[in-house]
Order: structure tokens, then C-alpha cells, then sequence
DNA sequence: ATGAGGATTCCA
DNA sequence: GGAATCCTCATC
């Protein structure tokens, strides 16, 4: 079942960023073709008080207004001048919390996503890195502010059972700028997935 | 108008 | 370990 607008307005990030693990994300941009994966990581940017975050001291730009936008959509920036990456704005307007996926195992569309990448082998059979599962869903800063309740993007609870046993829970990755918050335990990864 | 730097990835 | 590469944002 689609996760409906509801689940994107919790007001705790972090508990968001853990609950997304093991839910299934998908992309419908080319006509019929559908790619798609379980979500195995994530991280959490916790809103103006998070040095971390791009909106760390309420600054609203062009590009960080979409954190600011009621959650439900999808917030897509360019890093590095190559890689789009992939977030989920959460929480009410005007406090911008967001979420970075940064890794899926794919399962739908394969095809497509080896299309896409042209990467030879999905290393592990999974998408590691938020760059990769960007390109690999298509999806890049045109993107940006895309619902996740529409039909180009949307997250599903497909019943999969996630053990907290099964969460690895560590600092978030290229974020050493950030001073004491680069050691906040908002990452999380996914260890194994127990699909019924 | 300009310049610095980035929530990364791949290959040598 | 280094290059690729371009957009955003602060500052001039």
C-alpha cells in the first residue's frame, strides 16, 4: 500500500528516516516502466538547528525553500556538479526537515536500471550510494519538489518486516563540515530484509 | 559578475 | 589518491 501524505508529516525525522528502511520506492518516468527498489538506507537532516542540514540556520534559498515545503515531496539537489541526490522532505511547512536515501536494492525494472547506470553489475546487488540510486531511478534536479503521492514517485509499505536488531545505526557520511552534529547517529542502514 | 565549494563516484 | 563538473550562494 502507497504510503499516503500523513506518514510524511510525522514530526520526528529520525524515527521517519528509520521506518522508510524496508519500504519500497518507486519511479513511473518513462510511460509503463516502472523502477523501483526496498529502501536499505538512509539519512536524517534535521531541520534549522542541524549544521549538517542545508537549511542549518533557517537559510531559505532557491534551492533549500523545497525543505521548507509541507512534507510529501521529493527535495533534489545537484551535488558535486555530477550526482543528483534524492531526499524526502518530511514535516509541516516551514520546518524543514529531509531525508537522504542512500541506498536501495533494486527489484523492479532491472532492465531499465542497468539502461540508466550502464554500471556492468549493481555491486552486491544493491544500490549503494545516493548518487547511484538517483541514476539508477532516473531521477535528477528536474525532479525537485516532485509529490510522493502522484504517480512519477511514490514510496509503498509492502508489508516487509524490519527487526530493530537489523538497523545499523552510525554518523551520517560526507558531512565532517558540520563540527559536533557530524557525530549525531542519524544514519541508518538496513542489514537484512525479511520480505512477509 | 565572480569565485569557492559541495549530503559523490569511479578509476588508476 | 585524483579528477570529473556545474549549480548554488555569498560576496565583491
Amino acid at each position: 500500500m502507497r504510503l499516503s501524505k500523513q506518514f510524511f508529516l510525522h514530526d520526528n525525522v529520525v524515527i521517519l528516516a528509520q521506518q522508510l528502511l524496508g519500504k519500497y520506492l518507486f519511479t513511473n518516468f518513462n510511460p509503463g516502466i516502472i523502477t523501483g527498489g526496498i529502501i536499505s538506507e538512509t539519512e536524517a537532516y534535521a531541520g534549522v538547528n542541524d549544521k549538517a542540514s542545508h537549511a542549518f540556520g533557517n537559510r531559505r534559498t532557491k534551492r533549500t525553500g523545497t525543505m521548507f515545503c509541507e512534507g510529501g515531496i521529493a527535495y533534489v539537489y545537484l551535488c558535486y556538479g555530477i550526482h543528483s541526490l534524492f531526499n524526502i522532505v518530511t514535516n509541516e511547512n516551514d520546518i524543514p526537515h529531509a531525508i537522504l536515501v542512500r541506498g536501495v536494492i533494486p527489484t523492479h525494472g532491472m532492465d531499465k536500471i542497468k539502461e540508466r547506470t550502464s554500471y556492468k553489475k549493481i555491486e552486491s546487488q544493491s544500490l549503494n550510494g545516493p548518487g547511484k540510486v538517483a541514476k539508477a531511478l532516473g531521477i535528477d534536479i528536474s525532479h525537485d519538489r516532485t509529490p510522493l503521492t502522484g504517480n512519477k514517485i511514490w514510496i509503498e509499505d509492502r508489508g516487509g518486516i524490519v527487526n530493530k536488531n537489523d538497523i545499523i545505526t552510525t554518523s551520517r557520511i560526507g558531512v565532517d563540515y558540520a563540527g559536533d552534529d557530524a557525530k549525531l547517529p542519524y544514519r541508518f542502514v538496513l542489514k537484512r530484509f525479511t520480505c512477509e
